[in-house]
DNA sequence: ACAGATGTTTGCATTATTGCAAATATGGTT
DNA sequence: AACCATATTTGCAATAATGCAAACATCTGT
């Protein structure tokens, strides 16, 4: 897309439904929006809209189309009412991030009680499964699983995740007492792959566990627990995404993650990420 | 926002990180990019940019407007993708919308389940609390309670949720028998508000149910599951969102909404898509 | 100190976009 | 039929955006 603003127009004419009623709101010539759509439709290659009966009708493409102008527009509201100032109204949207876990365990039934104290604030709930992606915040905030926390974000800590070994309930129905390396060399496991590499724990998995035990391998970390339900073998995982799985005993070495509210400092002003997050240290914390 | 097309040049900056890393990315030339950045600026009123050390650095107000620019790129990034065809590859986004009580309780486990099978595929799970906003479809998947979906969606039927009165476990400990009007109306009920108003339920409601006997109201049904678990009165909620409530014994009349699978139809021939509904499907169907 | 890279600013020529007007077409309404 | 609203298309003038060049400032690294 080598120029956003055409799906301005786009839209304008979407939701007009006519050239003539773009053109006003859009506030400029009537020949300027038809050119500019009609460009659109010639570099993406694709006929967007019908022109029957002096109206202009979506096409299919044109209507899957608005659904993502959709989305682009309601971003750009939300841009505008960033700007606008200090934004102290409780209503409009929170976009809160967080790890698989707490995103379908944890965060969901907290989000419902929110919701019913404040009807219009719109949470939007976005589950994250590389959990790394610090660079730039893509949201309004953050809970991240870290030991620490980037710099340019503000926030704090809430609690301690602890790490501990776990598989299905099937698959070790024994006498379970205190693992050791030694003992977990005997069992098949499960391994990381690509970025859960750089977690701690999974860098002290690979170092002290023989590789050939490596039964199998997941790129996140809820797709190690699914591997382990499905009694595969047995799984180091913080305690967040263990639902359903049994612990077994800790091991020698304890690891625990920092879990950590985040949010970028310019949003502390805005009431709606103040309150959110507020109500979240207070059912958050321990 | 008067021009979309700023927000592409402030972001090409901001990653960046200078003048001159933006104008090669772009594609166009040096004062461009400086007239550009600068004239945003000026009608956003805002310093976006410290200028430091031959570097642009972002300032707060800038930080939290990139994040916001990162969300309309995003989804112009879908824009590109949906356009170029097929869309064949199962990698990229799905949103899924769907009614607050299904969003966070039914759907959570099964997009956990669905992501570990295909790692490539992020969900976005957007939870609607309006549940009438049919107009357009700002998501590519829509799971919708109702009894007559929107012509222009395509979809199936996956099943009908029965609505039932519910009541906090504390509130009725004793006999419970067969309720009928009058007996209804013996007890403090929970009534609907605004939107709430439409669903047929409700106005079954409102109409046999004397005003005097509604402790209280509110206008998403997790709001009245909420107050009810609270124990102020009974409820009448489709079974979704009666998690944690006692079942009172059905009402004279039964109530049943239809639970729907809705996409639009140009999506069905997205990989992505059609999978994931398929697994949906399949997980969902009695 | 020096070279090199980047930012800032300005003027001007070039190009692109837009506004305007006009002409034509289409379809619906009265 | 007459009228109205809208779409389509074109030419031209006015305006805006861009590219280019140049000059100067500032900082980096050697």
């Amino acid at each position: 897309m080598d120029n956003w603003d055409d799906l301005r127009y786009f839209q304008a004419v979407a939701e007009a439904g006519s050239l003539n009623g773009a053109c006003k709101k859009l506030g400029v010539n009537h020949s300027t929006v038809f050119r500019r759509v009609k460009g659109l439709e010639e570099k993406l290659g694709v006929r967007l809209f019908e022109r029957r009966d002096a109206r202009y009708i979506l096409t299919g493409a044109g209507e899957a189309l608005l659904g993502r102008t959709g989305q682009v527009a309601s971003a750009i509201d939300e841009v505008d009412r960033l700007i606008v100032g200090g934004d102290q109204a409780l209503e409009g949207t929170i976009r809160i991030t967080a790890p698989d876990g707490f995103a379908y365990y944890y965060l969901p039934p907290l989000i419902a009680e929110f919701g019913a104290l404040y009807p219009g604030i719109e949470i939007q709930l976005l589950a994250n499964s590389d959990d790394l992606n610090l660079s730039r915040l893509e949201a309004d905030i953050a809970l991240r699983v870290t030991s620490n926390p980037p710099e340019h974000l503000v926030g704090r800590k809430l609690w301690s995740m602890p790490w501990n070994l776990y598989g299905s309930p099937q698959f070790f129905s024994g006498s379970i007492g205190r693992f050791g390396i030694k003992q977990l060399a005997s069992y098949p496991l499960l391994g990381p792959e690509r970025n859960l590499l750089r977690l701690k724990p999974m860098q002290w998995l690979e170092k002290h566990v023989d590789k050939l035990n490596i039964s199998a391998r997941a790129n996140t970390l809820m797709g190690m627990a699914a591997l382990a339900r499905s009694g595969i073998g047995l799984a180091l995982l913080p305690a967040d995404v263990a639902e359903g799985l049994q612990e077994l005993g800790p091991t020698e070495r304890r690891f625990e993650s920092g879990i950590w509210l985040l949010t970028h400092p310019d949003l502390r002003s805005n009431a709606r990420v103040r309150t959110f997050m507020q109500f979240l240290t207070e059912r958050l914390m321990p």
